[in-house]
DNA sequence: AGCACA
């Protein structure tokens, strides 16, 4: 038998050529169908290449995501889903409120004299002062290279894409340019307001700039929503776009 | 093929 079930599932056999960003937000847009991805993991690095962790938030959602989905043809290539040999740390934190993932510096040492009158503090291992002039010790893999935008060499070979916006009505609205701190609820709370809407998720993982999707019961009732909070100012700086997919 | 999360 192969791995054990697991919320995590693994997929390889992804096609290399897409960005890491891009192949995130596709993934997660593919299967939130689903159920919710409360994690996407995907690393460029020769090691992981090709390979994405996706984290559901049960067990029945990632068996169905598997199900569903294997075999199935992104970018060209057919998705190969098994569940994930270990948990993810989305599932382990999401358990367990306290857990901390555990340092690669510092590898539990084995001689460790666990006397319960070590302190706990939280504000102890707080990253205070930052790390101004410490320049990150080069990687040995390319994992921080990031020479992308390398695409545009075959004919207009348009892929699965589904984060693209469309003009015509859809139950399914996407939710662009939120800032950081967003979350399901908040973006909830400015959707629900308007008749017709079923729920909301904000994609997980984004650095810097998230995206999310707001589900409504028809088309129809999305557009009013769409009309209504396209160009919505949810912070300062920030205004939200809204539109089909 | 390859099972990570800083």
């Amino acid at each position: 038998m192969a791995t054990n079930p697991n919320t995590t599932l693994y997929i390889n056999n992804l096609n290399d050529k897409v960005n890491k960003e891009e192949l995130k937000s596709q993934l997660f847009a593919l299967f939130m169908t689903y159920g919710r991805v409360i994690d996407v993991v995907a690393q460029k690095g020769t090691k992981m290449r090709g390979q994405a962790f996706l984290v559901f938030s049960d067990l029945a959602e990632a068996t169905s995501a598997m199900r569903a989905c294997e075999g199935m043809l992104f970018y060209d290539k057919p998705l190969r889903i098994h569940y994930a040999k270990t948990k993810s740390h989305a599932a382990l934190r999401r358990e367990d409120p306290d857990f901390v993932p555990p340092n690669k510096a510092f590898p539990q040492s084995s001689s460790s004299h666990v006397n319960g009158t070590e302190k706990r503090s939280r504000e102890d291992d707080d990253m205070v002062g930052g790390r101004t002039a410490k320049r990150e010790k080069a990687e040995d893999d390319d994992e921080e290279m990031e020479m992308d935008e390398d695409d545009e060499g075959e004919g207009s070979k348009k892929a699965a894409s589904a984060t693209t916006a469309q003009d015509r009505p859809s139950a399914r609205l996407l939710c662009t340019n939120l800032p950081q701190e967003v979350t399901d609820d908040v973006l909830g709370v400015l959707f629900q307001q308007y008749k017709g809407f079923a729920s909301t998720q904000v994609a997980p993982n984004a650095t810097g700039t998230k995206t999310g999707y707001a589900f409504f019961d028809s088309p129809e009732l999305a557009s009013v929503a769409k009309e209504a909070l396209d160009g919505f100012t949810l912070k300062k700086g920030w205004k939200m776009g809204v539109s089909y997919t």
